[in-house]
RNA sequence: GCCGCUGUGGCUUAGAGGUAUAGCAUCUGAUUCGUAACCAGAAGGUCGGGGGUUCAAAUCCCUCCAGCGGCUCCA
């Protein structure tokens, strides 16, 4: 596709679905400005699926708004305009967008660098602020639709001015858009929160918002995933330990937590005394560290706790598991000397792509540098930052940068985990911390004597488990493998003729270590069978007349297979027993 | 926290100033049935909380609470 670009060019361009969404995100503006005339620009970019435009409009935009919008982008679209460029002076500009009132963008112009060539996009009666490129006429706008009114603030910054923001989503062709809401009805449905209800896993209530509760069917996922984690971490030698929710204030303003992190940590009074409630593990395992003398010959000690933590997020970010007030880490800390970090590094990542691997997960790698408002020297940082990177680089692993996102206390190698839908969710980390041995001097007697001080991991694989539960819930559709599923086998008679023998089965199923739930009700197969569908049980045993008269056999159904015909009870039990221990 | 939208029995939902809809789930009875919903009946709601307007409020107004979308993508 070719696009006009600001130096009046026309070339191919290098992402026509980039051109196509800015293009689109103008023509929204140019029907925002004739259905409601005096409605201020903001900013208006291409994103990830679609575009936006922020607006500064008495009153806001209501729903049906944006179905007028969307009819005059129509009409604009038909109209086919033609796009054209042209730049101005600096106070050209300014001059020009003040005498339409555009107060947002002669802002805009005022901070761009003083050679900057100010270049105009103008299609119809249309002008806008623009560095482009775009597509050459408007009628490049065939595929798109408007999906959600949102507040933003003017620049991002909340002390600024709330603008009105209009979402939309472009594409090059229609198949390409049906496609897209397609992928988002199916999203919808595999909702965390949905599926959370639906399947008895969790529910959050009133009384505690971001504070889940778990149900019994969630609690066995939990469980389930915490078992597996800990046979790994034996395996890996670590050793797990537990610190204590509520640890005294001046704990955390040693570790730097209160200084940095303050406004997050809810606290409560012991004995006149503040104590707060952990939003990180990392100070106790810490003080599990100082609480006796090391040798060289220790190192690597890897600490590992289940450990849960509270964290005061505000409100409008929590989200279903996503984003809680409460959650539970599968944290561990890694205590070593500076020769060891490549090797303690490589292991954490090979356990990760292991994990990950097993849930059927893709991921990527994203290594986040130094904050502002970070403490411990350039020095440290720069050494923290280096090991991670060539721990990395000696992996071949490939990774992004992302300048300025590490943790207050030294930098850090996230894993992001793609699911089916091809979303990403940050999962994992990595952080390399000199900080916090330093705060709290601890040390270890190295080969010659004397004493040395550790460098310190912080790691996680999960993340978090609540939200690595609601990843897994999206990522599977509520349709868990075998060893992950609350309920494996249901068992369900035909008649009460056969309700002596599914009894049997069942308990036999239970002995053999099978999560197993018995449907001995006066209902037909056919409604045992629906709602054994929709409680997405991957298996299902139909006990008729013809399995009690044999005493060996069950029929056997799967969820996504259907009828899979009559086996021996003993085979079926080998069989599963089988998946569930290869976790497959 | 901020902006916008939403809030009706356990769940999904009708209702837009005049006595609270329906389906699923639940309970009771009947049915004994072979691969995604058998039939009949019953019970269940101070319409998110509080305040106001009105002869009369689920419905209009104020306020609080909670949920949802967004507030990161920078002409």
């Amino acid at each position: 596709m070719k696009a006009l670009y600001n130096d009046g060019s026309v070339n191919e361009c290098e992402d026509e679905l980039k051109v196509i969404r800015h293009t689109a995100a103008h023509v929204m503006a140019q029907a925002v400005q004739r259905l409601y005339p005096g409605t201020k620009l903001a900013i208006g970019p291409a994103i990830e699926d679609g575009f936006y435009y922020d607006f500064d409009k008495e009153g806001g935009f209501v729903p049906e708004d944006l179905e007028k919008i969307e009819a005059e982008m129509k009409k604009i679209v038909k109209e086919n305009l033609k796009l054209e460029t042209y730049t101005m002076s600096r106070q050209d500009a300014i001059d020009y967008l003040k005498s339409k009132g555009e107060i947002y963008k002669v802002q805009l112009v005022v901070e761009l660098p003083q050679d900057a060539s100010i270049s105009f996009y103008k299609q119809g009666e249309f002008v806008d602020l623009c560095a482009g490129p775009h597509a050459l006429y408007t009628k490049a706008v065939k595929a798109f639709k408007l999906t959600s009114i949102a507040g933003a603030y003017w620049r991002g910054d909340e002390k600024n001015k709330m603008l009105s923001r209009i979402y939309g989503t472009a594409w090059e062709s229609k198949e390409s858009l049906e496609k897209y809401l397609t992928m988002l009805e199916e999203a919808k449905k595999r909702d965390h929160r949905k599926l959370g209800k639906e399947l008895g896993l969790f529910a959050i209530m009133e009384e505690g918002q971001g504070f889940p509760f778990y149900l019994p069917k969630g609690m066995i996922l939990r469980n389930t995933l915490i078992d597996y984690w800990r046979e790994l971490h034996t395996r890996e030698n670590y050793h797990e330990i537990s610190t204590p929710m509520i640890l005294d204030q001046q704990l955390w303003l040693r570790s730097g937590h209160w200084d940095h992190y303050k406004e997050n940590m809810y606290t409560t009074m012991i004995d006149d005394q503040i104590h707060c409630i952990k939003p990180m593990n990392c100070p106790g395992g810490i003080l599990v560290y100082k609480n006796e003398n090391h040798s060289y010959k220790e190192l690597p000690l890897r600490l590992a706790e289940i450990g849960t933590v509270h964290r005061h997020e505000r409100s409008g970010t929590l989200h279903g598991l996503f984003r809680v007030r409460c959650f539970t880490q599968d944290d561990a800390h890694i205590f070593m000397t500076p020769e060891q970090i490549p090797d303690e590094i490589a292991g954490v990542v090979r356990l990760v792509d292991e994990v990950y691997t097993k849930f059927g997960f893709n991921y990527h790698i994203e290594l986040s540098t130094r904050p502002e408002n970070s403490m411990g020297s350039d020095e440290d940082w720069e050494l923290a930052t280096n090991g991670l990177r060539s721990a990395l680089d000696k992996l071949g692993k490939e990774y992004a940068v992302n300048e300025g996102d590490g943790a207050f206390y030294g930098p850090k190698i996230d894993f992001h985990v793609e699911d089916s839908l091809g979303r990403t969710w940050q999962c994992g980390t990595i952080q390399l911390d000199f900080q916090l041995p330093q705060r709290f001097d601890i040390n270890y007697i190295g080969a010659d004597g004397e004493k040395h001080r550790p460098i310190m991991i912080h790691r996680v694989i999960y993340g978090s488990i609540d939200r690595f539960m609601g990843i897994l819930i999206e990522h599977f559709g509520g349709k868990f493998p075998t060893w992950l599923a609350p309920v494996q086998v249901r068992v369900l008679s035909v008649s009460e003729k056969s309700f002596d023998y599914a009894e049997q089965v069942a308990a036999k199923l239970k002995a053999a270590g099978v999560r197993v739930k018995l449907d001995n009700r006066g209902e037909k197969i056919g409604y045992k069978i629906r709602e054994a569908q929709l409680q997405k049980v991957p298996y299902m045993l139909v006990i008729g007349e013809n399995e009690v008269q044999d005493g060996t056999v069950v029929t056997v159904r799967k969820r996504d297979g259907g009828d899979q015909g009559t086996v021996k009870l003993d085979d079926f039990i080998a069989d599963i027993q089988k998946e569930i221990a290869d976790r497959v």
